[in-house]
DNA sequence: GAGGCGACTCGAATCGATTCGATCGCGCTT
DNA sequence: AAGCGCGATCGAATCGATTCGAGTCGCCTC
């Protein structure tokens, strides 16, 4: 019994006791079709008679053959994107454009991929779990979405819906908005030599599905599916071919933190002048870090993040960062999709970090 | 013509491709019923062939009448909502709580009320405005909400589906998340008044739906709309019954500032020797005011906020406030919204905020 | 006064899947 | 060997609205 409630009115219902037909009731909401004023308001009074609140938005729908919301694909958990500053920034200039449609946005988390048809956990879950491939949605904005999803993406492409991607690999029918992860990277690292620095660590974003966390060995290479973290890394190690990187899981002051203690345990003299971060929040834990083991920042241990939020507590600290246009990025994929689903074609934007230099970096210990 | 493409394959035809008859194919991709193995894989197969990205969900969202979407309703525009930490945290508990029912989150901008039927702006848009009315959602949460959407709430319930609302003004049928945003901010004064302070001035959140900025008169009292605001300014009133207000057109730094600015311009000796701010943001505008005069906090003014989220760049201020909950408002409505859908009923439940007494607030000026 | 044109209204098909009840075999029991 | 039970499959109704083509009716024109 798909209906909650027996005897919620329909369309049917409204028509008949206003005397026209479904029809002419249906021309009367949508007024998309000449109806007289005198049928309109029968028809509103009946509707207001019985309760109608308007024709059903999923019948409406199907018919229709759009839905006027916009899925934004995340592969974290939904709660984890809203702690993430970057996401944050992304998804206002998403909103900011599309609401030039009035579309609305639905936020999904990436299902594990599963096989086409692959059986569901419990048949009569009271919802069914909204999964990126069948959610009512008229196009899709991927937001740092790995390989992993590219069965997801396939089936939305099959559907025919546009789809773009900020960052993330390339995909067949995917436009991709994209940023020089590599490119800035090296250049922060290429700030670091300048100062003198030989001995440099990384601690990256989660480079595999599974977050694992620790030293980023060739098996964790192999496996590693985050383009945004490959890239940075990659940059990195343009400049210091033999940095030790660190993964870790998940973009949090505490994982950054974690990560330094590690890399920081060493003697000094062994251990690292400077740790390279690829976000903010990672960097600001490597400070706290340095804080806790009394290794002074910038002097006896240089740090610089990305992203450019201007992360909460940090005082006396200038964080030295590449800073990215989030909010530039989640418009420009607003502006891809509406043009998309206005029929026109959407053009590749490429976006580029500036580094900005705070006090968070400093020549080496002389020593 | 609903279909965009030509062709696009349905269920059907997979099925006649398969050799099946549709309702077949339907068990073989829901798993709702038996279905031999060797079919099931002829239906896959076939699936596979057509490039079936699997059933509708507007189609199958109508047969079922759950689409597995949780609306959140605010009533600024979409970006500001993300710009809000307390919006964020509550979205991040609503997704929580949600996300264990496989439910995703929409997004929804308030309309302006529009009676039923009212005429569309533009009949032929490429995608169709969603609100509130119309959205297809399983339950809504209005998150600070005006009586403004009376009429959408009351669409809510004509449909039957759940409605929360975190903070706003009770309506019929609405179950409501309470905070106690009058005590608390008498506690804040009072806390004040034991410091010996008698000059007060109060700066509130937007009062009316226009966000009108400036002097609160009983004009603007009497279209005030927001809960949250009237509550905290009663509150507030409780222990300084002629302190002036002045409303902030939004939860900003800048409108904190520029209020402040206002009230900070009058002569030593007349000016209020503490400043209530009904949110965070607005206090953190409040001291860059003062410091921009060159007045002391906490020494020649106390600021208190509301909120408790750590702003950024605060330092060496630590910011008396009134710690609110906010995240476990989220869960808590999430966690009302599943109950609700599962047939239960959900019970209200009302927050309490604590104060936080920073380095902010301090003794009156002896003068 | 007949023809014609418009403004309205209606019937019926359609969107794409789900689901209930009925049917059909087929193996097993007694 | 007849009867039974059960798993697999199918037909048809249904979900609730939109839309297209086909009337209907009144009024204007020539």
């Amino acid at each position: 019994m798909p209906d909650q409630d027996p005897a919620r009115p329909t369309l049917a219902d409204v028509a008949a006791r206003a005397g026209v037909s479904a029809s002419t009731a249906s021309l009367a909401f949508s007024g998309s079709g000449p109806v007289a004023e005198a049928t309109r308001q029968r028809v509103l009074a009946a509707a207001r008679e019985l309760h109608y609140a308007g024709p059903d938005p999923r019948a409406r729908s199907l018919r229709r053959g759009r839905s006027g919301i916009i899925g934004v694909v995340i592969e974290e958990r939904v709660r984890e994107a809203f702690r993430d500053p970057i996401h944050i920034a992304q998804f206002d200039g998403i909103a900011e454009e599309i609401g030039h449609i009035d579309a609305a946005l639905l936020i999904l988390a990436a299902s594990p991929a599963h096989p086409l048809g692959g059986v569901k956990a419990m048949p009569t879950e009271p919802v069914r779990p909204v999964t990126v491939e069948d959610a009512p949605i008229d196009a899709a904005v991927l937001m740092g979405c790995t390989p992993r999803l590219a069965d997801s993406v396939s089936a939305l492409r099959d559907r025919g819906l546009p789809v773009v991607a900020i960052e993330g690999f390339p995909a067949e029918g995917v436009l991709v908005i994209e940023q020089d992860n590599r490119d800035a990277t090296e250049r922060g690292a290429r700030h670091l030599r300048q100062q003198g620095h030989e001995r440099v660590a990384i601690i990256t974003l989660p480079l595999d599905a599974a977050h694992h966390r620790g030293l980023v060995t060739q098996e964790l290479l192999a496996i590693g599916s985050s383009a945004t973290a490959l890239q940075r890394l990659e940059g990195a190690r343009a400049v210091f071919p033999d940095a030790r990187a660190y993964a870790a899981a998940g973009s949090y002051v505490d994982e950054g933190r974690r990560a330094a203690l590690e890399i920081l345990s060493l003697p000094e003299g062994e251990r690292p002048t400077a740790i390279i971060a690829q976000s903010d929040l990672l960097a600001v834990g490597v400070i706290r870090a340095a804080e806790e083991l009394g290794i002074a920042v910038p002097d006896r241990l240089s740090v610089i993040g990305f992203d450019g939020v201007r992360v909460d507590g940090l005082w006396p600290y200038e964080l030295t960062t590449l800073e990215q246009p989030a909010y530039e990025k989640g418009r420009a994929a607003g502006r891809a999709i509406v043009r998309m689903l206005e029929g026109g074609e959407a053009e590749v934007v490429a976006f580029t970090s500036v580094l900005r230099v705070g006090n968070t970096t400093a020549p080496p210990p002389a020593g």
